[in-house]
DNA sequence: GAATGATGCGTTAACGCACACACTTTACGC
DNA sequence: GCGTAAAGTGTGTGCGTTAACGCATCATTC
C-alpha cells in the first residue's frame, strides 16, 4: 500500500470536521453521511448509529457557507404563531419588531420568519393559524403559549424534530421546549416593592385583579399580593374584567377610590394600566408594558413606573435561538431569561430606542 | 449563430449578478475581473474601467459565502482594546463576556475576536496595546475611549476603511465611528429620580464625586446634581479621590454623615459604591454597575438602587455590529443606545442571568 | 537574434455541502 | 430461475469565489 502521509491535508484532530471526515473515519460515503444527517432514511440502522456517534463525538457542525452555496437547502422557515399584533394594546407587535429584526439579519442566510396571526378572544382560531404554519411547511416554531388547554396539545403533537419556543409566557408540556421570557410572579413582588419604597407605611394599595384573564398575568397579581402584605402594608383588590369599556373602568376605580381615600398607590398587572392612570392621579402607579397610551402616561407624569419585559429582545432572542438550530444545529437551552425592567420618566427614551429595535 | 435561449440559464437582469456573469459581459474571463475586483493589478486600463463600468451598473456584490467557502479570506480579526479585566471591580469582565458570547457565535463565520488589555492606570500603556492590534493586523476595531487625549489621536490615525466602536463611553472625533452606550447625564437624573421618589421632600442627599475620574463619570455627578436641586432637594457633597484606600472612604463617608444627619440618601456615581454602603446603613443608597460586591450588598439590604449599563449587552452588541460589517458590508449606526436598568433586590437575580451571558 | 523579464489574460482546482443519479445487494413473487 | 422491487450505498456535479498556474505577447538586454 502506497505510504502518503505527506499527501495527506494536515488535519487537526480538533478543528472542526468536514463531512468527508465523518465519512471517511465511518468507513462510508460522504452520500451516507449527507442521508443520515438529514435524516432522509434509505441507511442501515448499524450505520445511522456509527455517523450520529462519530457527529456527536466530532463534535461536527455544518459549514454554513458550503451549506448555502450548495443552495439545496433553499429557504428554511420560521413559524411564528401570534396574536393579532394589535390586540393588547399593540404589546405583539412590539414583540414581532424585535423578530423583524432577526428576520433582517438572517436573510443572507436564506432563514425566512413566517408569522400567523390569530385572534386573541377567539381560542379556536389559533388552531387554524397553527395548521396553516404546518401547512407551509415550517422548520422551527415560535409560539406565546396562551390558551393553553388548546396549544398544550398541538405542541404535543408537533413533530419531535422541530425546535420549538414558548415566549412571553410559559407552560408545561411533555415535549422538549425552550422559554423565553420572565418570572411574572417576581414581577408582581418587583411592582409591590416599588410602591412600599415610595410609600408611608400606614397607606394601603389597591391591586387590579383581572378575573378572566391568563395564568401568566394571576400570577403577577399572587406575587404583588404575597410580598405587599408580607411587608406589613394592606392590599385591597378590585376585581375587573378586561372586556369591559375603559370608560366602565375608570369609573370603577374613581369609585373605589372615592370609598378609600387613604389609598396611596396602585398596581395593575397588564398592560390596561394606562385606563387606569387619570382616576389615579396624585397616587403612586405601576403598570406594565411600554405600550404607546402608557408611554404617553409616563411622560406626562400620570403614571410613576412601569415594568417591561422586553418584548423586542424577546422576540428578537427567540428568533436568534431557533435560527442557530437551523444553521448549526445548536441545541436549545432550556429557558432564556428575560430581565423585569423598571422604567421611569428618566430612563424611558432610552428603553424605547433599545438595542434590539 | 446558434440559438440557445432554451439553455440559456433564467438569469433575471436585476437578481445579484456574479462573477462570471460580469465577465461575460465585458467579454473577459473570470480571473480578469477577479484581479480588478481585488487591485491585483496585471489588467490593462481599459479592461479595468470596462469591468468596473459593468460592476457599478449592475451592482455586482460578491457573493459571502462563496467568498468565505473559497478560503482565500482566510480569518477576518475584530480587534477589541481592554482594560486589564479585573480593573475597576471587574467591570471589564462583563464587558468580555459579552463579547465573548459574540465571538462564540462568530467562530463559525471565520470571524475571530482579539481583545488587547492594558493597565487603565498608565495612560501610554493603552498605545502599547493598540499598537499591539495594529500589527497583529485587525479589520475592525473596539474601544473605550477613557484617556481621551491619547486615544482620540490614535482613532484619527486609523486606517479609514477600518470600521471602529467606542464603547462604554463617547468620545468626540473627526472619523466616523459608532457608540455603543449609554448616556450618563441621564444616569445621574435617574439616581437623583430614584432618592426623589423615597425620601421625605426635606431629607438633603449626598453625591459623592470623584474628582480625578474621567469625563464620563463627571457627567452622572453633574446630572444628578442638576436634577436634585431643580426638584428643590438640598445636595451636599463628599470630594473622593479613587486611589484612597477603601477605609479610609468609608471613614470619610462615616464622618460626612455623622457631621451631617439629616441626610436621607447617598449617591455614588460609579461601581466603587459598596466601599460606601455599610456607612450609608439606614439611608437610601443608589449606585452603579452589578459588580460581585454590590450585587452582595444590594442581596442583603445594604444598598437599595444599582444602576447598570449592561455591560454584557454592550460587549455583545459592538461585536456584532463590526461582525456585520465584515460579514455584509453592512455599514454602522452612529450610536446604539444601551437602555439604563434600574436593579433592586426583587429584580436582581434576573438580571444577573440576563440574556447576553 | 536569442535569452530574459514584464505584462496581460485564461484555465482550473480547491473550498464543503446538497442532491440527483447510478449502482449493488438482498427479498420476494411467480 | 428470472424479473422486479426495495433498501442501502457510492459517484459526480454544481454553487461563486479565490488564487495558483500556465501560456502568450511584447519590450529590453547582451
Amino acid at each position: 500500500m502506497n505510504e502518503n502521509m505527506d499527501l495527506e491535508r494536515t488535519t487537526d484532530k480538533n478543528d472542526p470536521p468536514t463531512m468527508k471526515e465523518i465519512a471517511r473515519l465511518a468507513g462510508v460515503s460522504m452520500g451516507t453521511v449527507d442521508r443520515v444527517l438529514h435524516h432522509r432514511g434509505r441507511v442501515s440502522a448499524e450505520n445511522i448509529a456509527k455517523i450520529e456517534a462519530i457527529v456527536a463525538e466530532r463534535g461536527y457542525r455544518p459549514n454554513v457557507f458550503a451549506s448555502r452555496l450548495s443552495g439545496g437547502v433553499g429557504v428554511r422557515t420560521i413559524g411564528v404563531l401570534m396574536p393579532r399584533l394589535d390586540q393588547d394594546f399593540n404589546y405583539w407587535n412590539q414583540v414581532w419588531s424585535g423578530m423583524a429584526k432577526a428576520a433582517r439579519e438572517l436573510e443572507p442566510f436564506q432563514i425566512s420568519v413566517l408569522c400567523e396571526q390569530f385572534d386573541r378572544n377567539n381560542p379556536s382560531d389559533c388552531v387554524r393559524a397553527f395548521r396553516l404554519l404546518e401547512t407551509n411547511g415550517m422548520q422551527a416554531l415560535a409560539i406565546p403559549p396562551i390558551h393553553s388547554q388548546i396549544m398544550r396539545p398541538l405542541a404535543e403533537t408537533l413533530d419531535p424534530l422541530i425546535p420549538l419556543v414558548f415566549f412571553d409566557a410559559d407552560m408545561q408540556c411533555n415535549r422538549h421546549r425552550c422559554f423565553v421570557g420572565q418570572d411574572p410572579w417576581q414581577g408582581g413582588v418587583l411592582a409591590a416593592k416599588l410602591l412600599g419604597l415610595t410609600l408611608e407605611p400606614g397607606r394601603p394599595v389597591v391591586l387590579v385583579r383581572f378575573k378572566d384573564d391568563d395564568e401568566h398575568l394571576q400570577k403577577r397579581s399572587e406575587g404583588f399580593e404575597v410580598f405587599a402584605k408580607a411587608s406589613g402594608r394592606a392590599v385591597l383588590i378590585l376585581e375587573q374584567s378586561l372586556s369591559d369599556p375603559p370608560e366602565r373602568r375608570r369609573s370603577d376605580m374613581s369609585l373605589f377610590l372615592a370609598r378609600n381615600p387613604s389609598i396611596g398607590g396602585m398596581f395593575v398587572p397588564n398592560s390596561s394600566v394606562g385606563e387606569y392612570a387619570q382616576a389615579g392621579l396624585g397616587r403612586r402607579v405601576v403598570g406594565y408594558d411600554l405600550i404607546p397610551g402608557n408611554v404617553a402616561a409616563l411622560r406626562e407624569g400620570r403614571l410613576d413606573f412601569l415594568l417591561s419585559q422586553r418584548p423586542e429582545t424577546m422576540g428578537y432572542e427567540s428568533v436568534r435561538l431557533l435560527s442557530r438550530f437551523l444553521l448549526f444545529r445548536e441545541s436549545l437551552p432550556d429557558r432564556t431569561r428575560i430581565p423585569l425592567d423598571v422604567v421611569l420618566k428618566e430612563n424611558l427614551e432610552e428603553h424605547l430606542v433599545g438595542v434590539t429595535s
